[in-house]
RNA sequence: GGGUCGGUGCCCGAGUGGCCAAAGGGAACUGGCUGUAAACCAGUCGCGCAAGCUUCGGAGGUUCAAAUCCUUCCCGGCCCA
């Protein structure tokens, strides 16, 4: 995982596409130099990080490696507010018992993937301060080096001024001021100069430069890094059924590494360059491999196996990719016990019930359908196979009996091309 | 607090007493072509095999009949104080 070459690290952010806006031309190559204190937050908005946090958290790890010294923040302060960038509406509130729980479950993840040893890396909570600042000092300290005028122009703000039924209430609005009272925090506490985020974090990134500069006569850094999206630009990270989460108990390691391996060829090469450690040589290799052929998917194989075995160990992306490969062949029925059982156990499970199912049933029961109407109509659709074999599409009210199962235990079920789940009798 | 406009299915959005399970678009799903891509084409997309049932912010009411009318409550936008 450590790079082993001495790219500089400037070099090493620009070819990976990873620099999308600074706030100061000369901060790039201070990044090849002395090493600098830098923080990236996350709110805990959910109890999990999804994939679009993992972005940042491999900057932070690029940044580690490079020498720098690197602060995860968590918010359990901003988070009683909510970011209102890239939301049409107000968020709900979260109540506090939520957000200490979230808090605590995020604060696991981020110790996963950052180094928090002495003078490299550094785990905070922006409640520790943000609950202890009084309000009228908070006005006088923070609120007066800003101008209602420059707040409004943030892009975060403005769009929820244009929109015809949307507002934005006074709480979300300060949040800029919050996040840049973190930073201006950071750098008085652990000297921190520099700010990472996605390009959407750009103006409240802004805010905390200022405020640094303003009280303490100081420059402090921002960088973003280019929203991650997919080919037909929707956000990176959401999946038919919500986020990809970073929990396994959320989204399986077998889910991750499906959906990674489901990238489109478009955007599959600027995924590893992100999400992955591979080297610009082995990056264009695997561009050229797509380009030649797209077939044989090895962009995709690289990049689900890299970042399943970043997010849950090598062993766990082994598996998922040995799922993989069982599942989707033909012959699953006639695979050996042994092999189907370490295959299976990460795939969608579902108990099978003693008596017999019909297929449609048998669907909703495993997950794949939501209804029995929509069971049957995909199995009408020709949609459905039972252990690697499509069933009729007049077949949706067969009874399924011991006899259709793998080794009388195991029930096959799959939906469309990618959709597997099983069902399984007894323990 | 006053005025005013609004709250419709996953999202946007039409519908203003029956012809409404509710137009249209997007998303999603299946099939075809492929590569467990993308694009494109076709079909599907509240629950139910069906008869039918349950939906249009919540609760009541008027009516043979309500998403549509009335009352009230909740929530949001805008303007005023």
């Amino acid at each position: 995982m450590a790079s082993l070459v001495p790219v500089p690290l400037s070099t090493e952010l620009t070819w990976r596409g990873l620099v999308h806006q600074v706030t100061d031309d000369g901060l790039l190559a201070r990044l090849d130099g002395a090493a600098v204190t830098a923080y990236i937050g996350f709110d805990p908005t959910a109890d999990s990080l999804h994939l679009g946090n993992l972005l940042m958290l491999c900057n932070l790890r690029r940044l580690q490696e490079a020498g720098h010294t690197v602060i995860a923040l968590a918010g359990g302060g901003t988070g009683m507010i909510g970011d209102p960038g890239g939301r049409s509406d107000e968020r709900s509130l979260l109540t506090r018992e939520m957000l200490e729980h979230n808090l605590r479950r995020i604060e696991g993840q981020l110790g996963r993937f950052v180094d928090l040893g002495p003078g490299r890396g550094l785990l905070v909570d922006n409640g520790d301060w943000l609950w202890n600042t009084g309000l009228l000092e908070f006005l006088r300290d923070v609120g007066k080096h800003f101008t209602v005028n420059q707040m409004v122009a943030k892009e975060s703000v403005r769009s929820r001024f244009e929109g015809r039924d949307s507002g934005i209430s006074y709480t979300e609005f300060s949040y800029m001021l919050l996040q840049g009272f973190d930073y201006l925090q950071l750098f008085r506490r652990h000297g921190c100069t520099l700010q990472g985020g996605g390009s959407d974090q750009w103006g409240n990134i802004t805010v905390g430069v200022d405020l640094i500069r303003r009280v303490e006569r100081a420059t402090a850094y921002g960088l973003t890094t280019p929203l991650v999206t997919m080919a037909d630009g929707t956000k990176y990270g959401k999946s038919v059924a919500g986020a990809v989460w970073l929990d396994p108990a959320r989204t399986s390691p077998y889910a991750l590494w499906q959906f990674l391996f489901n990238a489109e060829d478009a955007t599959v090469g600027q995924y590893l360059r992100f999400f992955t450690w591979r080297s610009r040589e082995e990056v264009e290799a695997l561009d050229r491999a797509t380009a030649e052929q797209p077939g044989r998917r090895l962009a995709q194989r690289a990049l689900a196996d890299d970042v399943t075995a970043l997010v849950h160990g090598p062993d766990e992306a082994a598996r998922a990719a040995r799922a993989a490969a069982v599942l989707f062949t033909p012959e699953v029925a006639s695979l050996d016990e042994a092999t189907l059982l370490t295959a299976l156990a990460d795939a969608p499970t579902a108990a099978l019930p003693p008596e017999g199912l019909t297929v449609a049933e048998a669907l909703v029961a495993a997950g794949l359908a939501g209804s029995g109407g929509a069971a049957r109509r995909l199995v009408s659709q020709g949609g459905v196979s039972v252990n690697g074999r499509k069933v009729d599409p007049a077949d949706a009210e067969r009874v399924l009996t011991s006899a259709d199962a793998v080794h009388g235990r195991f029930l096959l079920l799959r939906k469309g091309k990618r959709d597997q789940a099983v069902l399984r009798a007894g323990a």
